[in-house]
RNA sequence: GCACCUUUAGCUCAGUUGGUUAGAGCGUUCGAUUCACAUUCGAAAGGUCUCAGGUUCGAAUCCUGAAAGGUGCACCA
């Protein structure tokens, strides 16, 4: 190449709008994605070791966030990092149906434009809605998620409401079901008056809360509360066993006292849940509508009574405020205790937390509903022989470190939260989602006469989509009409996006195909997400796995931080602060845009992201740029590049060379201790600091000077440099170096032989520096 | 209430098992630039490493305690 004829390509500056689309499309045409076309075109060898991810599904509903493009580069760097380095290397993609948040999406929109509820609509039109609106949104997010140069395997996408993945939630129904591990029951659940839906524990937010705190005269006692909505039915009253007040009282013993609709006959009940030092010691409860009170009123076999229906409306036993809402009701049952004499004392401003539905709803009211669950505390016999609880699973998974998270101190988080853990309510009330596979006879079963049945058991498990008929009465069963939780199909991630349970038996190992990525690709190598849905869905998928599979979903979990704008603010569309990663792709590049996500992002600590460092490394880009038109634009002729870098070199460019080895060292084993913003920040460094600004300076005398060997090595070394510089920064910046190595001359010492990698025209399956 | 995280230059952060004079980017100030670089280069100013003890020949780093900011969990009658 000679100097008189720069290679057209290289315009200056950089520009990345108009490279990024090309890179895009010849990985996409080269299919290297896909680690089955990697083997097939010799780049992997076939029994080369996996390395696999499942892509976190970003919500089909939403629009790529600066969460999703942080979670995109880091899965991509470790993606691009493990192919080069030879192995089959698997990133698999999809979307999920959110639940809750889709279909409040959607009714509030229709109710904005129509004014019509869902009730008005019907069941299928308000999915056939809800199943347009993710066609559109699906495509958005999508394109989104390939702009930022994801090597995601399409051809293996999966959506968590397609068919492949509703036969999975089908199968792991029935099998737990089977397994005794789901079951029906009656227990207090969080409900959501707005929704008209149960939530489960983790998707509740505390919200502060300023109310007035109420003391009212109980008998002899004085009780305290913010909701003397609830009150009615109170006829307990609970003190803590060894509270010295209230030594007098026994156990079981009856008060005659006046209450809020007249004279009562309350219980008193000793347990330790009461606290002493709060308040008076002393307390009345609500055993329907409060957790803890339902844990009290089951110890002592209590009567339960509803007193507030699914839409906060009073019911009888709230006598003339029967019928009213409990926001209204509050003021005027106050008063009518203030007029009998039994208000004692109104503290105003009293703060304190009220449980809200994380997911776009109300205030939650907590009921008493017949619902499913997952028992995390009976045993069960798991696949591998052991028989435990499912919370034991999780425990072992970790402690054993079958799985690890990264970084450690998560470990103490996960395992507070299983020890806290109750069974998990799995049913909920909307319709969008996978409806719950169990079928009941109703009315009730009547035998023809002559076929004998044990009525009490026509409630069936059905796997099929077909309706399925009694077998005793021919008459047809009625399908609940509640839907799982959207965590419950998620728990199956790892493995229903890997062929179970179509090829659970089947699959081997080290054979292509997707029908046997199973075998192949579980566990995964690695989960990366963010640390704030540990609980939501790195335990469950756990439980999922441990349970269905025998094995661990994956071998590490690594968790990053959120992303948080200059202050440290979240980002949020209130306070304006959004930094939009498509924009920032715009502007700067995709390229740069991803650096700025990973260079200072420690393990499991939030990231402050700024324009200014996004800005800061779209120069490098173009700095990376220069430095190849000024390698390539100073060489000799073609020639020079294509003999070994190795011969004839002087003492001090084998040092460089060395040098530089030692940087993809070191990069390396960052990289592989998860320390992806040091491995990124050294190369940044290395490439800008040193080789573009002390090596190619001194350089530019050596190669005008007049000693033709010393030249002619110093060539040979600023190119081997630059080689080994866009293998070690491509996993970070795909784009540019992919576009550079594309007006690399050929060289011949890159093509494989034998049992050995091919080394194909695309950086992007380019053999990692220092491997042979 | 229990746990965890953070605290280093004006701002954002590195600083790995303790070891020269604690570093980078951005910003600021001054200067250079016919050069691969419109996005370049050089230099300067800027530090009680939050505080108080301790271990050590030696501490930003290890230990104890405190403060400020943040997060999670529990409680919330």
């Amino acid at each position: 190449m000679e100097p008189s004829k720069a290679p057209e390509p290289f315009l200056k500056p950089y520009n990345p709008t108009e490279q990024e689309p090309q890179m895009l499309a010849a990985w996409e045409k080269s299919g290297y994605a896909n680690p089955d076309v990697c083997i097939e075109k010799g780049v992997t060898l076939p029994d080369a070791e996996a390395y696999s991810i499942v892509l976190p599904p970003p919500n089909v509903t939403g629009t790529l966030h600066m969460g999703h493009a942080a979670m995109l580069a880091i899965e991509d760097i470790l993606i691009r990092y493990h192919r080069m380095r030879g192995k089959r290397a698997l990133w698999v993609p999809g979307t999920d149906s959110a639940a809750i948040a889709t279909q409040s999406k959607v009714e509030t929109d229709i109710y904005k434009s129509e004014k019509k509820t869902r009730h008005d609509l019907g069941r299928e039109e308000l999915m056939r809605r809800i199943d347009a609106f993710v066609e559109e949104s699906k495509t958005t997010i999508i394109n989104q998620t390939k702009k930022m140069g994801s090597s995601l395997d399409w051809s293996r996408y999966a959506y968590t409401m397609d068919e492949k993945r509703y036969a999975a939630v089908m199968e792991a129904f029935a099998r737990m079901y089977d397994a005794g591990l789901i079951y029906r029951g009656d227990r207090i659940v969080n409900w959501d008056p707005k929704l008209q839906t149960t939530v489960s524990d983790d998707e509740i937010e505390y919200v502060e809360q300023k109310d007035a705190f109420y003391h009212f005269k109980y008998g002899p006692f004085d009780i305290g509360t913010v909701r003397p909505e609830t009150k009615f039915g109170d006829k307990y009253v609970v003190m803590h066993p060894d509270d010295e007040r209230y030594k007098e009282y026994k156990h079981g013993q009856k008060i005659d006292l006046e209450w809020i609709n007249g004279p009562i006959t309350a219980t008193i009940i000793k347990d330790k849940a009461a606290d002493m030092s709060f308040g008076s010691g002393a307390m009345t409860i609500t055993p329907a509508h409060s957790v803890m009170d339902f844990e009290i009123a089951q110890r002592h076999k209590l009567d339960i009574e509803r007193v507030i229906d699914d839409r906060g409306i009073l019911l009888d036993i709230a006598g003339e405020f029967k019928g009213q809402h409990i926001k209204k009701a509050r003021a005027a049952i106050v008063e009518k205790l203030k007029a009998k004499g039994l208000v004692t004392k109104v503290d105003e401003g009293y703060v304190h937390n009220v449980a809200t539905n994380s997911r776009g709803g109300g205030i939650i009211e907590p009921q008493i509903k017949r619902q499913w669950f997952i028992a995390v505390n009976k045993e069960a016999k798991f696949p591998n022989g052991k028989t435990m609880t499912l919370k034991r699973a999780m425990r072992d998974a970790v402690e054993s470190k079958d799985t690890q998270i990264l970084p450690e101190r998560f470990e103490k988080i996960y395992y507070h939260w299983i020890d806290n853990l109750r069974d998990w309510c799995i049913s909920r009330q909307i319709w969008f989602g996978h409806r719950i596979p169990v079928w009941y006879h109703e009315p009730k079963c009547v035998p023809i006469p002559g076929r004998e049945a044990d009525v009490e058991k026509c409630v069936m498990t059905i796997v099929s989509a077909d309706e399925p008929k009694c077998q005793f009465c021919a008459a047809k069963y009625t399908q609940d009409p509640d839907t799982l939780d959207t965590w419950f199909s998620s728990g199956l991630w790892t493995f229903s996006t890997l062929g179970w349970p179509y090829f659970a038996q089947s699959a081997t190992k080290d054979k292509p195909g997707p029908e046997n990525d199973l075998a192949n690709y579980h566990p995964t190598a690695v989960l990366e997400t963010g640390y704030d849905i540990l609980f939501f869905w790195v335990a469950r998928m756990i439980l999922m796995s441990t349970f269905l599979r025998g094995e661990v979903p994956f071998k590490k979990v690594y968790l990053h931080g959120l992303v948080r704008d200059e202050q440290g603010r979240k980002m949020s569309k209130s306070l304006g602060n959004i930094i939009d990663p498509l924009t920032m792709i715009e502007k700067y590049g995709a390229d740069a845009t991803r650096l700025s996500l990973v260079i200072g992002a420690s393990p499991g600590n939030d990231l402050k992201l700024s324009e200014d460092k996004v800005r800061g490394y779209k120069h490098f880009a173009n700095k990376i740029w220069n430095i190849a038109r000024f390698v390539l634009e100073n060489q000799a002729d073609e020639s020079t590049l294509q003999s070994k870098v190795d011969n004839g070199l002087t003492e001090e460019d084998k040092k460089l060379v060395e040098e530089a080895e030692a940087v993809a060292k070191e990069v390396s084993g960052n990289i592989d201790d998860f320390r992806l913003d040091l491995a990124a920040d050294l190369v940044y460094h290395f490439v800008w600091d040193r080789f573009a600004a002390e090596i190619l300076e001194e350089s530019k005398a050596i190669l005008k000077g007049t000693d033709e060997k010393a030249a002619a090595s110093r060539r040979h070394t600023l190119y081997a440099i630059l080689n080994t510089s866009l293998r070690l920064l491509h996993p970070f910046m795909p784009f540019v170096t992919e576009a550079i190595w594309q007006q690399l001359p050929k060289s011949p010492s890159a093509q494989g032989s034998g049992g050995t990698r091919k080394e194909s025209d695309l950086l992007m399956v380019a053999k990692w520096p220092l491997l042979r």
